[in-house]
DNA sequence: GTGAAAGCGCTAACAC
DNA sequence: GTGTTAGCGCTTTCAC
């Protein structure tokens, strides 16, 4: 704060180079094409600007170049844990690239992603949307104007990554069926999620191989909160065990039954996806799913980072899949008889 | 992506001047200042901007105003849930002013805080930090060239938002006090933590007025695998009750506890701070000192819009305090005799 | 290898 | 009211 505008007094290129006894032109190569200038010239350049404590202004270097060393990731719920990890992969691997990251929430809504990058486009290098809501059409429409990479999507030929849900969830059904389940209930999330979608169509394949039942139920709000609905609804079918959409839905099942004193896995097994923090210390500790959801931030901000440094190039990869786990803990067990 | 960069064909103030027949200043002014222009210029213009799909260039807008409408919210710690709340408050209350929210991971260095903000500086209209791990004498030199809000630290007069820890403590010592503990253990956290201090300022002060001992170990990293370690050093005191840092470390205590099968409460009470994600459905749910750090983030926002929008004149507060409450869940007990 | 000059897209005096 | 003219601080041809 302190007095007017918050870049006041910073030194520029002009004060480097008139102290230097260079053009500012020369300035401006010596610090970011040192190999373009003369050694002692660099050199000296290098010593009058620490001395005066010059720090270019990103700003005013963004502005002709187009590059900005700056990206922005979305989430659809920055209050959901499991973006968590996406977060801190993303944001680990921008800054080793030496870049910032812009994290921002869209609240479940696709209005506020289109948004969103209308309005940032220029000021950043790329886009990692998590979890989009938007429609196939309109990714694809934003992606030939910015670039764009997805996380838990996959649309069109835009570059993701995602972690996989069909060899997964068919170990959670195989693990359900194993306990003598034969009846699933899956409760579902957002309509608009694209996981969510994938995630029952695995389910209702795996559960038809298996000669269960599987249906679905929902959709509710993937939050605690929603567990309690979730709960209740699922309790009403008569399954043995319920798959929920993700962990937050998941644990709120569990809080639900614990009030109704329903016994989990006694009564109810419950299976979960992401394995977000909490999930291994919940009552009971969840089974859910897991996958390497950092490491899904960290790859999708490396494409990125490929789609921009050879630009016009295709990025090596596009469609990347992560591998996934099951997680067994105790909130799967016997099915009751 | 597409072709080249990534502002490629975006339609610029003088598209819409030419399409409009005025002057790119009237469009300029048109349209961040339609006051000053006549109506019907001004609706024409606005028409024009539409039809066009013009888009301001948030950069270039910056460059000569100085102004950004970028705000920057670092925390220590990405990974602890308890920024979770932080986060989403400044997002939202960012971005009710129009404000885009960078979010930074200082990752408990004081280093990478002075760094960011010397880097940021011209990009953003200003800073907010939370747990600050500088020393009062850096944040009080960089609140003398930037905007600069605090949360859960006082320095200076730099403006600044903390949750009650001296009240709170208070009523955590009387908690256990009430049940019979005479002898508490303080599991410290990070050294540079200035909430960690008072807390155990507090905590040390409200104890010798109950004529309880207490006394401090530590310090131990502030996350959950903190807490194994930080079990076993407070199992090892004889202490019948362990006052953690904060949630992160709690919840690693009790998970300790049940490894070792060490009775909690039974034979060890636990208390920690923040009331994360997962204080209550972690086993035992965990007594802890609840406070609004959703509002923290909010208000660290408005004060740091306030500070910029009236450049020069003092913020309405400085130093707020917001309150906090013991949330007593099942981590506490009887003093075993 | 280095300097001069022309912008990047916008805002903000300053004239008219 | 509206147009003209300078820049904001930097990068980047283009000459020399």
């Amino acid at each position: 704060m302190a007095d007017g505008k918050a870049g006041g007094g910073r030194p520029t290129i002009y004060d480097v180079a008139r102290e230097a006894g260079v053009s500012p032109s020369t300035v401006s190569r010596a610090l970011s094409n040192p190999g373009r200038v003369n050694a002692v010239t660099a050199e000296r350049v290098a010593e009058v600007a620490a001395r005066l404590g010059y720090r270019a202004n990103a700003l005013a270097r963004a502005l002709p170049s187009g590059r900005t060393d700056t990206l922005a990731l979305f989430v659809s719920d920055i209050t959901n844990p499991h973006f968590f990890g996406v977060i801190r992969g993303a944001e680990h691997q921008a800054r080793a690239a030496g870049c910032t990251l812009i994290v921002g929430d869209t609240q479940e809504s696709p209005e506020v992603e289109a948004r969103n990058i209308e309005r940032l486009g220029p000021s950043v290098d790329g886009f990692v949307i998590a979890a989009s809501r938007m429609s196939d059409e309109e990714i694809v429409k934003l992606a030939a104007g910015h670039r764009l990479t997805l996380i838990s999507r996959q649309s069109g030929d835009v570059p993701s990554v995602i972690v996989d849900h069909a060899e997964g969830t068919r170990q959670i059904v195989e693990h359900l069926a194993s306990l003598g389940h034969r009846s699933i209930v899956f409760l579902a999330g957002p309509p608009r999620s694209w996981v969510g979608a994938r995630r029952w169509e695995s389910l209702a394949a795996a559960a038809e191989r298996h000669g269960i039942s599987a249906r679905r139920i929902g959709p509710f709000p993937p939050t605690m909160a929603g567990g309690a609905a979730a709960a209740d609804a699922a309790l009403g079918t008569g399954a043995t065990a319920a798959v929920a959409h993700n962990d937050l839905l998941a644990i709120g099942v569990l809080r639900r039954c614990a009030e109704r004193n329903v016994s989990v896995p006694g009564e109810l097994s419950v299976v979960g996806y992401d394995d977000i923090f909490g999930a291994d210390f919940c009552s009971p500790p969840l089974t859910t799913l897991a996958g390497k959801y950092e490491e899904s931030g960290r790859t999708a901000v490396d494409m990125l980072l490929a789609m921009r440094d050879r630009d016009g190039t295709r990025p090596p990869r596009r469609r990347v899949v992560l591998p996934s786990h099951l997680a067994i803990r105790r909130s799967t067990g016997p099915a009751p008889r």
